[in-house]
DNA sequence: TGTTTTATTGATAAGAATTATTATATTATA
DNA sequence: TATAATATAATAATTCTTATCAATAAAACA
């Protein structure tokens, strides 16, 4: 945990940006539900449990500044809020979702599965991929076998 | 056209819709700018040049019955708005997209691409895919030419 | 055909999410 | 320390979308 809030903190200064304490109190949250996908007032209450004082655009200004520095990536799952995401460590692509049209779960993928794809995207149509956005919409596992059971 | 036409007609009318005038009119603008990638809005605006008296909230209600019917898909490029893409006749799955950083230009891929990644996804995942939407991020054909003359 | 339902529409109000503004506070710099 | 540059909280404003509702049009019925 602090040893990635050091990495971070390195990256906001990399730009002459400060790491003030409602910046920190944001990411703590971010690293602290890294597997939730929250939305910008998802994370202005949580903030707000341990550092009342905080504003609003506050919150969404510091997500917009962690998302020009690819510290995390602002998705849409299409529900008409955007969510921020931490980018795993190391990483060098954004990775996938699963997302449940049954119970609206989302899970994870994290191996990067399109190396292929972008290979043939690059060749073929001439377009040097810098990034990626993949979500599948479908039925997941539990939801499979309740589906299943209550046959 | 009217083949086309014709076709979501009788989608809509399996699901007990009608094609009234002015889920037509909506549906020729889509038809006629099928390469690009309209908000409600935009689609309101061109809608209202040939059918001057629809309202917006018609606009938005046809263009959510469509979502429904999977006749279009509801895309989102992170820009704030919702955008609107006419399915591709006889497709099975959602058309991916090439979003150039340079210069905003979408470009689509309609190819597949995507069965081997679908795949993996089903056995090791168990998770079973109903759709997908997959984006990528980079720099088009232009951009880069333009980049490469101007050094 | 005339009457009753039902579906659809347009205008507009309401809601939700995000961004802009501004006065204040904090931090860095000379 | 004085001055300038950044960042913040509160809140107003804006943008996009959905809900409401009376009016209209279409369909079903008697
Ligand atoms: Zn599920
Ligand atoms: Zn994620
Ligand atoms: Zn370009
Ligand atoms: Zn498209």
């Amino acid at each position: 945990m602090e040893h990635r809030i050091d990495r971070i903190k390195k990256q906001l200064h990399a730009q002459s940006y400060k790491l003030t304490p409602q910046r920190e109190a944001t990411v703590r949250v971010l690293l602290e539900r890294e597997e939730d996908h929250l939305s910008a007032e998802d994370v202005y209450l949580l903030v707000k449990e341990k550092s009342p004082e905080i504003g609003l655009a506050t919150v969404y200004r510091t997500l917009e500044l962690l998302s020009e520095l690819k510290i995390v990536d602002k998705i849409n799952f299409g529900d008409g809020v955007s969510r921020y995401d931490l980018r795993k460590e190391g990483a060098e692509h954004f990775h996938h979702h699963l997302v449940c049209i049954e119970c609206g779960s989302v899970e994870e993928i994290i191996d990067d599965l399109l190396e292929d794809v972008e290979r043939i995207v690059e060749k073929d149509w001439g377009f040097r991929v810098k990034d990626h956005r993949l979500t599948f919409h479908g039925v997941c596992k539990q939801c499979q076998d309740v589906a299943v059971k209550t046959k």
